[in-house]
Order: structure tokens, then sequence, then C-alpha cells
DNA sequence: CGGCTTTGTCCTCTGAGTGGAAGAAGTTCG
DNA sequence: CGAACTTCTTCCACTCAGAGGACAAAGCCG
């Protein structure tokens, strides 16, 4: 088999990208599908299962006469994600279609500098591959939680990982791993896998917002990440809200972050306990020594009402900026993600009131805004899915 | 020759399209640019010729040997544009390189209906006609002050235009002329006019932001317009810059038209005029009765300091929307346009200072924002090159 | 078991496109 | 002025991808 196997040409790709997003067809199935003749359509998978991307599959059932061989993506494809968050690593292993077949995690501090963090990430990966789950790695992709040069395949001046800038990343983890890397921000992936698997599936250009350590966006135009010219686009943290707002930590007064980032609110979640508004924010302070966004969305669910007028005030400042978005870019679906997803249907409904009243009417006409269904999984799943878009496209 | 003539494979419509942008070329300068084999180009321009589309135009200059025939686009080919705004109509004929051979513009108030609006545009195209500049009309690109459903080619709901939701213009004017028609908003033809003959020229992402009677963005990702999922993207209008700002015609409070709009530049002028702040803008009020935009142009660039003032503000409050935008979007390149392009620098310096220092760093990096230097015939241009981008493709 | 339907393979045909050869048209230099 | 060299264009034979028909294989139904 060969080194690195890659369609040949478009119909190659178009026919892998059909089984991976569709899953198994039968021959006769891809023929009504795919515009091609039976012949040429013959020649091509004959092709891709040389090339071990492709095999056959059995019989599907009659439709009326001979039965048709079924075709799908060969089980051995193996693509893999490194999700590098602010705080921690997710290393996913996934087949041909996206489906996760293992996946570990664990706490880690970005701030360590590129080489101890990949090199962490790398040992996880070997955990995966201790379980047999790998044989060749056809593909990784690779989020990080800061702006990426994605031509280059590095994070340039990245604010919260020091030592990370212009690192090669995906030349480091390419020469490691012998197959084609691709880096993104990590907002951007957990967009691309909400597009691979979640709600955004039908549609063609969404947002999905971040709401975690940081405030990001990922933008997603005609199904295709739409990153910028210097691959800054969504980075929306630092959209003013007000100019007499809370100082920010770049300097600014009235971003975004410095009301509703993880710090902003665990600083006002720690207020509210000391303050005493909030007895039971005052005994989750007193348990843990420190408070974070999991807290209040604990307390807000136990029914404090401190807690939850906190998560009221930030979905407000939320709703605030995303309706400016929303009137500009006019997407036909939003998506909130990140640990605050969690603080669930009061942060949904805040953000909905604010962007149903403040937006255009014509853009809101038909925008469902949700919470992401795929928890952890987003960025791990969009991670395969953009590095499974470069090996499943014509070479 | 055929009612409508259109290139019959994408390899005529990338000729025609180089034809149309670079200027007329010699066949083999075409063979250097194009990958095409000799045979092949010949061919292609040869039915290019037969179509009437092309035509040879003598010999270029040697290049050390044979001279080459210079081919060019048909000096026949003719496209129209209609530019109607809130209280005016444009109507210009271009030639196959969208050169402006005739523009003539009216007086005409939106509000009047489709049908009389139209009507007035169409006696306007006869008097072009009547000045022998048109033969046959190969194609027309409508602008609409509002928000449009391209597919549909009809204005959706549009606030400003009563009596024209949902009217066929597109159909309507492709029955009168017959000929391909497509419609847009006015915003987005000014973007593609900066596109193809402004500083847009080498850009592929950027914004236009249009203030006039009402502000509008025109977003071009790739090098096309961005449009929304329903017509409405760009529609920045009514984003919100502050809670307790002047109430809206919409109905909100703060929005950007109601601190820099035309109603509101109006408003604030004449307020300085009657409180007696300004004597400049007290006495244009008293020779016309009432202030626009345009007088508190004249009455800064007159030196003004209380004009100068309004127009700081208003630049101020653009400047903290679009620096949200550009934090965003990540353009390679802003141009503001409209009314008040002609309110000049002050305007300028004071949008470029908010955004520089409100973005996010690496989206500001190089980033110009500029005035647009078409003036009346961004427009008009834009509305040629939309239906020359359609007429000038495969069918 | 025979007629009917669907599927897969084989084979021929077509048309697009390539690249070489040669002629046409210019330039340069002795 | 003519010979040698360049560049441009046309002509022509050749290649190859892809289409579509014919036919065999494999299934269903009565």
């Amino acid at each position: 088999m060969r080194m690195s196997a890659r369609p040949q040409n478009v119909h190659q790709a178009r026919l892998l990208r059909l089984l991976r997003d569709e899953g198994p067809r039968s021959r006769a199935e891809l023929g009504d599908v795919v515009r091609l003749s039976r012949s040429k359509l013959a020649v091509e998978l004959d092709r891709l299962v040389e090339l071990g991307l492709v095999e056959g599959a059995g019989l599907a059932a009659s439709r009326g006469g001979r039965r048709s061989g079924i075709v799908r993506l060969s089980p051995r494809l193996r693509f893999v994600a490194f999700d590098i968050g602010a705080t921690s690593i997710d290393v996913a292993v996934t087949d041909g279609a996206m489906e996760v077949l293992g996946h570990v995690s664990e706490e880690c501090d970005v701030r360590q500098g590129a080489t101890v963090v990949l090199d962490r990430a790398l040992d996880l990966l070997g955990k995966l591959r201790d379980e047999g789950l790998i044989g060749q790695v056809h593909g990784t992709g690779i989020g990080v939680p800061g702006p990426v040069s994605f031509r280059d395949g590095m994070p340039v001046v990245p604010p919260i990982m020091p030592g990370w800038d212009r690192f090669p990343v995906r030349d480091a983890i390419g020469q490691e791993l012998g197959c084609p890397v691709l880096v993104d921000n990590d907002v951007n992936l957990m967009a691309l896998g909400e597009l691979h698997a979640g709600l955004a599936r039908a549609v063609d250009d969404f947002l999905l917002v971040k709401i975690g350590t940081g405030i990001g966006c990922g933008i997603v135009v005609d199904g295709a990440i739409y990153r910028g010219v210097s691959g800054s686009a969504g980075d929306i943290g630092h959209i003013r809200v007000d100019d007499d707002g809370p100082i920010c930590a770049c300097g600014n007064a009235g971003c975004l972050e410095a009301y509703f980032g993880g710090a902003a609110l665990a600083r006002d979640a720690e207020a509210a306990a000391r303050s005493g508004r909030s007895p039971q924010l005052a005994a989750l302070l007193e348990t843990h020594g420190q408070l974070s966004a999991v807290h209040v969305g604990e307390a807000a669910a136990a029914g404090d009402p401190v807690a939850v007028q906190i998560i009221r005030e930030g979905g407000r400042h939320v709703g605030q900026v995303l309706a400016g978005l929303v009137s500009f870019f006019n997407p036909g679906l939003v998506i909130i993600a990140g640990g605050v997803a969690g603080l669930g249907h009061a942060l949904l409904a805040e953000i909905r009131s604010v962007v149903y009243r403040r937006s255009a009417p014509l853009a809101t006409g038909n925008l469902p805004i949700v919470l992401s269904e795929l928890a952890g999984a987003a960025g791990v799943v969009g991670g395969a899915r953009l590095i499974s878009d470069h090996v499943f496209s014509a070479s």
C-alpha cells in the first residue's frame, strides 16, 4: 500500500466525501447521485479500492433485480485530532467517517509552551496507540486557542500562548507522525465539528460563538471556514459593549470578555460570594477556594438568584454583540458553545431575547439560536473533518 | 447575430473576463496567461469572434519575431446599470470593459413606488438611447436601496421603499429590455464597483461602508458579494452603539443610524444652528430652509468648529461599530463611501483612530481604511459588473 | 421455470485537447 | 541586402477521458 493514499481526481475526492458524510452506499445509489456514467463510476471505485481507501461490504437489498454491491470507506482509515485548549488537551482518533474511536483528555496549561504541550499531546496519542486503535494515520488536525496563520500552519502573536508565536506546529507534528497535518484556531474547528456532526449540517452560512476562557466566533461561509485576510476573523472577545465598562486585560474598557469571559465570570461570582449576596456561591467558594463558570452554573441550577442574575447579565452582553453580528452577517444559524453552554437555558433565553429584539427583522426571521449538542466532541470532530477535507481532495 | 450571445464554455468565459478586466491583449499574451494549448486558444477565440463578443484589433508590437494579433471585446457590447437611490436615479451605459459611455441622473423619491420609479429610469435610458450610445443591450444590473432577494430578483420588505415589496423588478425590466437582468442591494453594487475599478482590485475580502440616508455595508468574500441567507447581510444601520442614545426610527435606542444617518446629521446640524452655537450653520439654515450632510460638510470645510465636532462625533460612532466588524471579519481593506465621503478627512481620521485603537491588533496590522475615489460612479460600474459577471459566464 | 428488472462489465465511438511540424512574418547582424 | 534566428499562427495526427449501448449475471415474481 502506498505511503499516503490520496484520491487522484475530483471524482474520487467527491466519492470519498460522499461516503464520509452519507455513510456506506450501494454502487447503484452512488450512480444515481453522482453525475458519471456507470463505466466511469466503476473505474473510479476500483481505483479507490486499489488505493486502500474504499472497500466492498457485501450486497445491498434488491431493488427489484440483481442486488447491488455496497461500498464503504476502508475501516482502516484513521484521522487524529488534537484540540489544545487554554487549560486542556483533547486527543481523539476517528475512522474515515469521523466516528470517534478513542478520546483522551487531560488538564494542561497551554502557557507551558509549544514543545511541552505538544509532547504531552503526543504522549496521549501514544495511549490510544497502545489500545490498538491506530494503524497508519492518514491525517491530523490540530486546534490551538489563538490566531493561526493557516497557510503557514503556525500560531501568530497568540495572546494567551506565550512561547507559541510562529512555532511551526504543522511541520513539527507532520515530521513526527509522517502524515498530512493542518493547524487552525480551536473555535474554527468547533464550527467544522458542528458542520459535520451537529445542527449545522443543513446550513451553508452560520456562526459558532464559543464562550470559555476567551470568547471567539467561528464563521462558516458557504460550507467553509472563513478566516479573514490574516487568520484572525472571529476574534470577537474584545468587541466594545460599552465605553464605561470594566477594564479588560487588553487595555480597553468595556470589552465583551471583560463582561463575560471566564475571568470576568469568576470575578463576579467571587464578588457575590464575598459580599454575602449569595450564600450558595459563598459556600462553593469556601469549599473550592476559588470560583469558576462551572460553579456559577451549579449555583444557578440549584436556584441561586444571584448566580442566575450573573448569567442573565452575561447573556445580555453577549446578545448585544451578537445582535450586531447577526445584522451584519445574516447567518442561517447561531450555535452557542464552550464551557458556559452548560449554563443552559437561562443564558440562551437571554441571548435570544436580545438578538431577536435588536437585530434586523429580516435577519432574525428564520434564525435558530441554539446550544451546541456536541459538548467536548465538537473540537476533535472538527479537527478530523479539517484534515479529511484536505486528504479527501484531489492532489 | 444571435439574440443573446453568451460564451459556450468556461474557457470562453475566462477569456472574456480577462479582456474585460485587463484590457485588449495579443493572442500570444493570452496564451501565456491562460492554461490552454495554442490550438485550443485559437479555436475558442475564433468562436468568440463568430459570436460577436470579440474582435481583432490590429497587430501588437513585435516581441522579437512575427507580430501577434491583438484581440479585444467587441466595442458594440453594451451593459446598462440602474442605480436607484433613496432620492435619486442614476442610469449609465457601459461598454464591455465597464467604461461608462453615458451617465444621466435625476432626483426621484423612491417612495413613489416601483412602477413610477422604474418608468422614470427607463425614460432616462431612452435619453441615452437617443444619443446613439446603445445598440443591442447585453445585460442590465439594477441596484435598489433596500434588502433584495437576489434569487428572485425583487426587494423584500424594504423599509424605505413602500410599494416595492416583492415587486418583480428583474422580470419586469427583463421583459422590457429583452436582456438578462440582475437586481441587488445598492451598497453591494458599490462594493462591486470598487472591486472592479477602485482600490479593492487587489483585495479578496473587504468591506464597503456606505453612509448616506441610511448606513449599509457591502461584504466581499473571496472576490464575490456575500449576501447572507436571506439577502440582508451588511445591514449595519441598526447596530447598537449605546443603550441610552437617541431613539431610532426602528424603535430601538442608540442605533448607529440614529447617531449618524442622513436624518441624524440634519437633526444635529439644525439643532446647532438654532441654538446659536454655530453661526455658519445658522446662516446656511437661513438660506436653504433646512440642512443636510452637504451643508455640514460645507461648514466644516469653511472652518466651523461645531460642524467639525458633529463630523468627529459621527465618525467616532461609525468607528465604534466598524471596529467590532473589523475584529469579526478581518478584512483586507475598508472603504468609506456615500454622501458623507465628501465630509473628507476629518471623518476618516476619526474613524481610523477608533478602529485602530479598538480592533484586534492582528486585524488592523495591515488594514487600510480609505475614502472611495469613485464618487457617484461606484454604483453604476458595480451594476454593469454584476451583470457582466453573469453574462460572461458559461451558460 | 420462464419472463421481467436491475446491476455490473465490456467494448466501441466521439469529441476535446495536446503537441509537433511547417509556414508566415519580423528582427538582427554581417 | 541577404542569411540566420525568433516569434507567431495554422494545420494535422495522435492521445485519452468519458459516454452509452450491448450483453451477461443475478435477483424478483407468478
